[in-house]
DNA sequence: CAGTGAGCGAGCTTCCGCTTGACTT
């Protein structure tokens, strides 16, 4: 082993490709994340003494630090070549703090896995950069500060076990507040008329009624629509104007991982869950037959729409190939990076246009198939030219009445050729000219009612938390798996409903910490962690500023917060008081009000007989680490269970825990 | 992945963000 250096990177698969560009020359090893943190069974800041973090070795991380530690002082030069972000930063640092003084530890800066890329960051090595780890450590400390205190203050007023934090607790916000939003919705009626007419030819086509004199057309019930109906039928319609434009339809970015989490669902059913399993195993490598495990795609945790140039040569040169050259813009499109972005990788892309997904297919489950083909598609028609339609829209008159028509029509596929866009009218006009005389044949007056917005699904979350900046690609998937198995919501076909419990949680906090709640908190907290990074500002100063009220919101909280007690009608078989709900360790239960003299105790039924037959027992929610379930009464006699409660009122049915809810 | 539990309440839970594995609590 004569090689001179050791290099630390995050992902073992980071590491094997680096292997393989960078030769015999360094050793590489994974740190697997982060190897150091707060502890986890205290609060592990010393706020006294001016927000001081207490660190420790993450459990089960001991092995590889003692590797790393071992290494460092063998090559005495060490690299510390993780994520180039404030993470990554931060992981560097903490194994530097680490490692033997005899080393010498370089820090190295690359943002594709290109072998351009990392011969040139190996060539200019810098230093760790303190103002990025203190950026870290503030975002560290603050959410440290705000779950530890809040979760507790949860557990003290509404039941054992249940959390709260900067993220968690806003995107319970966002979906409370849906659930509200339809709640109080109130739909309305109105009406549309639409007409179906003939050209000079006897062409049919339809027109909807837009205006009646100056004014909108508004319709609100039948009889208005009908009256409306007869005086149209008096008119004889013409073509006033006609204008016909051509409109482009341009591709989308190749995906970050929360717009493939989106077109995932949308297009593949795919929980957030599912998309992130079936992404890791493609990236991490599948055996394609000749080569040996191939991975197949770039990193899928990731916020950059940015490809490597290599990869655009090479997906240019296939387009042009595959497609012709009208398929081919005659510079690469370049995409809108978001300001909160990292960019610490690429964008999600195929990492060869050769592995197309027709290729690689045998080698593919059902599911691999699928997200890789999403993928390949999506990041080739990223770099292709736009769809073109030509759009007809013409004004229709009948005495006072004005109708509008559009047709719109592909002349020229561009990126479409292999991406599908959704949603995309195709309406078909037959000729028409300015004044042509038209012949109405049907008036279809047609009613709707206003729709609430709907429920927000696992990929809406996910998207609306990314527009406002919160969480990031490698915790969206599990901030909604914590939501749910905290039950502050549930998952009811495809769509995330919050539960009491999510209700009363969100309520306190609300009414208690709105400042931690308000939708723009982390915005604000990014823009001071910017601030730092600059070193415009110490890490101190923001934490202070932001714990004095804190504390006193807390304080507050403590003082005036009353448990409630949640009565029901149930009574206690043994000393007859009524019985109270109380959440244990294993979800919730019935208990005698006056516990602890009497301490009877019983589970709460759902009110279904259990369906065994000649059983007689009845169904009971229970709790296990994998989530929730319905098991009967009479268990252990009766080992009846089931996901979903047998009735036909699935409003209230338990879904899924973990993924396989929209998947299957 | 599939199947999950057996009393629950004075002895514990919890954050966000990096990254995968699986020695037995």
């Amino acid at each position: 082993m004569d090689k001179s250096a050791l290099v630390i990177v995050e992902s073992p698969t980071k590491a094997k490709t680096l292997t393989k560009i960078l030769g015999d020359k360094f050793e590489i090893i994974p740190s697997m994340g982060h190897l150091i943190d707060l502890p986890k069974t205290s609060l592990g800041v010393d706020i006294e003494a001016g927000f001081v973090p207490e660190y420790v070795l993450i459990s089960g991380r001991s092995k590889i630090l003692t590797q790393i530690k071992k290494l460092a002082k063998e090559k005495k030069l060490v690299y510390l070549a993780t994520d180039p972000d404030r993470e990554g930063e931060a992981i560097g640092w903490h194994i530097k703090e680490n490692l033997p003084k005899t080393a010498t530890i370089k820090r190295v800066e690359f943002h594709e896995i290109t072998p351009s890329a990392i011969n040139q960051a190996f060539k200019e090595p810098r230093e760790i950069d303190m103002d990025m780890v203190n950026a870290q450590q503030a975002r560290r400390i603050l959410d440290r500060l705000v779950g530890y205190f809040l979760s507790p203050l949860l557990w003290k007023k509404i039941a054992r076990g249940l959390s709260a934090g900067r993220v968690q607790s806003v995107a319970l916000r966002l979906i409370t507040e849906r659930e509200r939003e339809i709640e109080a919705f109130k739909p309305q009626e109105y009406w549309d008329i639409e007409a179906e007419m003939l050209n000079k030819n006897g062409e049919s086509f339809n027109a909807k009624l837009e205006k009646i004199g100056d004014k909108k057309a508004e319709i609100k019930n039948q009889a208005e629509a009908e009256s409306l109906a007869e005086e149209i039928k008096k008119e004889t319609p013409f073509v006033s104007a006609i204008v016909q434009k051509e409109q482009r339809r341009y591709p989308f970015a190749p995906f970050t991982t929360s717009t493939l989490q989106q077109e995932a669902f949308n297009k593949l059913r795919f929980s957030v869950a599912k998309t992130m399993r079936v992404a890791q195993s493609l990236y991490e490598g599948i055996d394609i037959g000749t080569e040996g495990p191939v991975g197949l795609i770039t990193y899928m945790r990731t916020d950059s729409t940015k490809v490597a140039k290599e990869a655009i040569t090479s997906v240019r040169a296939h387009i042009k190939k595959a497609f012709g050259k009208e398929y081919l813009p005659d510079e690469p499109n370049v995409y809108k990076v978001k300001k909160s972005a990292q960019e610490a990788h690429e964008a999600i892309r195929p990492t060869a246009i050769e592995h197309a997904p027709e290729t690689v297919a045998s080698f593919l489950d059902e599911d691999q198939n699928k997200l890789y083909g999403l993928i390949y598609k999506r990041f080739i028609s990223s770099q292709m030219t736009p769809s073109i339609f030509k759009v007809v829209s013409a004004d229709i008159h009948a005495g006072k009445f004005q109708f509008g028509a559009t047709g719109r029509t592909l002349i020229f596929d561009g990126f479409s050729r292999i991406y599908e866009i959704t949603g995309e009218d195709k309406n078909k006009l037959p000729p028409l000219e300015k004044n042509e005389a038209l012949k109405l044949s049907k008036l279809i007056p047609g009613q709707h009612f206003t729709k609430p917005k709907p429920r927000y699904s696992e990929s809406s979350l996910v998207k609306a938390l990314e527009e406002e900046g919160i969480g990031r690609p490698s915790t969206y998937a599990p901030i909604i798996y914590t939501i749910v198995m905290r039950d502050y919501v549930r998952r009811l076909k495809g769509y995330l409903k919050p539960t009491e419990l999510g209700f009363k949680v969100c309520d306190l906090l609300l009414e208690y910490f709105p400042k931690v709640m308000d939708i723009k908190f982390t915005a604000h907290m990014e823009e001071e962690l910017d601030e730092i990074e600059e070193g415009k500002m110490k890490t101190n100063q923001i934490l202070q500023e932001f714990y004095t009220p804190f504390k006193e919101s807390l304080e507050y909280a403590q003082a005036n917060i009353k448990k409630e007690v949640i009565t029901t009608d149930e009574i206690c078989d043994k000393c007859g008081k009524p019985m109270i709900i109380k959440w244990g360790r294993k979800g919730k239960f019935l208990s005698c009000s006056d516990y602890p003299t009497c301490k009877n105790a019983k589970s709460i039924s759902t009110g279904v007989t259990c369906p065994e037959p000649g059983c007689g027992g009845y169904l009971i929610e229970r709790r296990s680490k994998r989530g929730f379930f319905f098991g009967c009464s009479n268990f252990p006699k009766c080992r009846f269970t089931s996901r979903k409660l047998p009735t036909e009122s699935s409003e209230e049915t338990k879904e899924d825990d973990e993924s396989s809810s929209v998947s299957e």
